[in-house]
Order: structure tokens, then C-alpha cells, then sequence
DNA sequence: GTCATTATGTGACTTATGACACACTTCCGA
DNA sequence: TCGGAAGTGTGTCATAAGTCACATAATGAC
């Protein structure tokens, strides 16, 4: 498969250019441009202008902030498949967070000025955008009233079924971190993944947590 | 002023069209038609597909939805210069709330099918309105952490100081809605807004409140 | 007017969660 | 090998806010 086509397919999993036709993901996958990084190297950092659309082809990124008191809090991992800075790519706003390489990676990179003068011969192509952005502002104005107003093992379900979703059934994450993704403090979190190791959900290692079941775990975030 | 020119200022005093040229906002404005609701008259109802972006001239429009107890809670009023359905007209989904005129109205309205078509000529607009939508989208997940991790006060005063802005300081609400809006218990609303009058800072009445000093409302929504 | 309805005011209680404190373990570097 | 840092487990306490229960007051239908 070509680099094109295999970037077709990253764009095509991502819901924003899920509803593209083949013909015109083809026609945007021909602007990719592929970029190579060693472990540790910065991709980007927060204030730098977003200037391009990345996928991850292999290797790994970190999306990372620096605190107020020096520690970094990791906010998310991709992976291979992985595609971030959409909504950068469209709108060329400073990046609100670091990005750097967890591993030796190799990116496919979309970048914004192709993009754009690409959707201004297609204005069809534009207007498919418009309306899948709208989607999204509807989708976060839902979640947004949804999801914070939930109780702390509902969020911390959803959140554990979404890092099993992308890295299986062993989430590699310290408690810590977990309590920044959900907005909830160290303590609260470890009382409630002890009481789902009790009830044999899950496991719990030094900075690791092993899914034991996510049938349950998924009845819990769905929070009938 | 022509109707159209009226209309351009409406469009102009939103976010969502406010950096769109001159030239721009006359042309999409001679898209525009009027409609004329009696007091009490349905524009629209939760699932019809969106279809058009309106603008009050005149009148009050009631942006309400239905209980699944049968009552009505009212989600926003919307005033002479104020424009609703702006996500609407780009994506077509369905309403998600009821609109009816509280009293008689007059209201500017821009056809989906009117306006997508005009975005299709001007690939470049189009292309402004991704970029805007983009800002929202960016503005909204940056509220969504920020807002309702706020403990109650903060958020029932900034939820406050908005009404402000548009009625002035006698705002016309019962505590049972404002306990919807903030997503608090009436109860909870009702001992906050107890406090603040002791403190002079509101006066209450029946399906009313009276803002005395919105200068420490406005310190208290900062919440420094 | 009478009566039902709706909005508001308030107390008692419960619960979830944050905050703090501290012990224990694992890891890693000098 | 030592020592400290980071991650984790747990107890105690304080607090914000929800829930329930009821009293009171305004409004509107008849």
C-alpha cells in the first residue's frame, strides 16, 4: 500500500473525514508530506502556530502541558493510526499543548496552507467540512453538560474504556495522571479502583492498570 | 436603513460573522427574507430540521423545550438584534429545542439552501466560517473544563452577569430555571441567592431577581 | 371570594469528594 | 549501597451540594 493510501485510511477513521467519498480523501491524502523523528525529539510546543495536521504512521507522540510548578502532565498518547491537530490544520491558532515523541516515530503530515488552498478549489469539500464541524460543536455541547455533571466512577469508566480502546487491555498511566484526565484528585480515584479490584475489574501494578473485564466496566460509564 | 442593511448589522454584532468583510456580510444579507409571527406562534419545534438562521427586528422570541414531565422550561429569550440558529443553517440537523414568539415579532431569515449555495460560490467565506468554527469549537472545550468545575456560586454568577447583558439588571427568571441553567439543585440557587441579598448584592422577587451590583457578580464570576 | 397552582424560603439529613497526613513500596541515580 | 523521589494505600475530617419535607406567599381560574 502507498503512503497516500495508508494515510487515506488514518483519515478516514477519524470522524471528521469519515463521511468524505474515496475520490476526495484520495485527492487530500496527495498532499501528505511524511516526517521522521527520534525518541524525545519536540514536534511542537504550546504557542507555536498550528500549521499542520499530523498522523501517526509508527512510533508514538505525547501530548504533553507543562504545570504550573514545573512537573509536565501528560494529557493523552496516539499512536500508530492515531491523527491530531485537525481542528489546527483548518484554523492555524497556537497549539495549546506540547507534542513530542515518545519513540523513534514517523509522522504523516498534512499541512495547512495545502489544505487549505486544496478546500478552496472544492468548495464542496469546504462545505462537507463546515457541516461535519458542526457536528462537533453539537457533540461537545451534549457531552460537555453530560459528562463533568457525572459521578467520579462514571468519568473514570468512560475514561478507562477510551485508554483501553487505544492501548488494550493494560492502561499504562499512574493514578495520579488519571485524576488530572477526570478532573478528580490521586486520592479519590485509588479508593475507587481499589474497590473495582475488589469486585475482580481490574488490577492494579505501579503505574499500570490491567482490564480485567471491560463488559462491566462499560456497563458502569454507559451509567444506565 | 433598508431591511438588508438592518440585517448586516445584526449578523456583524455576532461572533460568528463579526470579522467578515463588509462587502461579505451586504451580500449575504441580500439573501435574507422577513417573516412575521403572531404573539404565541410556533416558529419551530424540537426535531424539525434546521433549515434557517433567524434574526429578531422585533418582538421576543422563546427558545423553550419540553420537559419529560409535560412542563416547560424555558432555555433562553431571545431580543430585537439577537440571531439563533447559526449552527443550524450550516448543518441542517434537526432543532433541539421549541421557538415560539412571546409576543409579536418580526424576524430576518437566511434559508440554509441560500446560503450554502452562496458558500459555494465563495469558497473563501466558506473558508472563513471553518476558521470561525474552529474558534468555537476551541472556545467551547476551553469552557467546558473551565466552567463547571466552578463551584455553584461562581458559575450561578456568571450565568447571571450573561442575563445581565442582555435584560439589563431586572432579570426575568424563576430560581427553578437558573437551577436548570447552572445545573444545580433550586434549592442550592435559592441559598446563594439568599446570601447575596444579605449582602445588598441582589434583590429577589417572585420569578425575578433585581441586580444591584453587578460590579461584585462580575468579581465573584472571575473568582480570582 | 375560594381554591388550586406555582414560586419561594428554610431546616434536617445524607453523601460524595476534596484536603491533609502518613506509612509503605519501588525505582533510580550518585 | 544509600537515600531520596515517585507512586501507592488508607484513615480522618471538613465541606459543598443534593434530597426531603414542609411552611409561606403570590397568582390565576372559577
Amino acid at each position: 500500500m502507498s503512503k497516500q493510501a495508508e494515510f487515506a485510511v488514518i483519515l478516514k477513521m477519524n470522524p471528521m473525514f469519515a463521511d468524505l467519498g474515496a475520490d476526495e480523501l484520495q485527492r487530500i491524502s496527495g498532499l501528505c508530506h511524511t516526517q521522521h523523528l527520534s525518541s524525545g525529539e519536540v514536534l511542537f510546543q504550546k504557542g507555536d502556530p498550528g500549521n499542520a495536521l499530523f498522523g501517526v504512521r509508527r512510533g508514538q507522540i505525547r501530548i504533553e502541558t507543562g504545570a504550573t510548578d514545573g512537573s509536565r502532565l501528560t494529557l493523552n498518547f496516539m499512536g500508530p493510526g492515531d491523527l491530531f491537530g485537525e481542528v489546527a490544520v483548518l484554523d492555524g491558532q497556537e497549539r495549546t499543548a506540547d507534542a513530542t515523541a515518545g519513540e523513534a516515530t514517523e509522522l504523516f503530515v498534512l499541512r495547512r496552507e495545502d489544505f487549505l488552498s486544496f478546500l478552496e478549489r472544492e468548495p464542496k469539500v469546504a462545505i462537507r467540512i463546515i457541516q461535519l464541524l458542526c457536528q462537533r460543536i453539537r457533540w461537545q455541547s451534549e457531552r460537555m453538560e453530560e459528562s463533568v455533571l457525572q459521578p467520579l466512577p462514571v468519568r473514570l469508566a468512560r475514561r478507562l474504556c477510551a485508554l483501553a480502546e487505544d492501548f488494550g487491555s493494560e492502561v499504562h498511566i499512574s493514578q495520579e495522571q488519571l485524576g488530572v484526565f477526570v478532573g478528580a484528585a490521586r486520592e479519590s480515584v485509588n479508593r475507587q479502583l481499589q474497590a473495582w479490584r475488589k469486585d475482580k475489574i481490574l488490577d492494579l501494578q505501579r503505574g499500570r492498570i490491567l482490564l480485567h473485564d471491560l463488559t462491566r466496566l462499560n456497563t458502569i460509564a454507559r451509567n444506565d
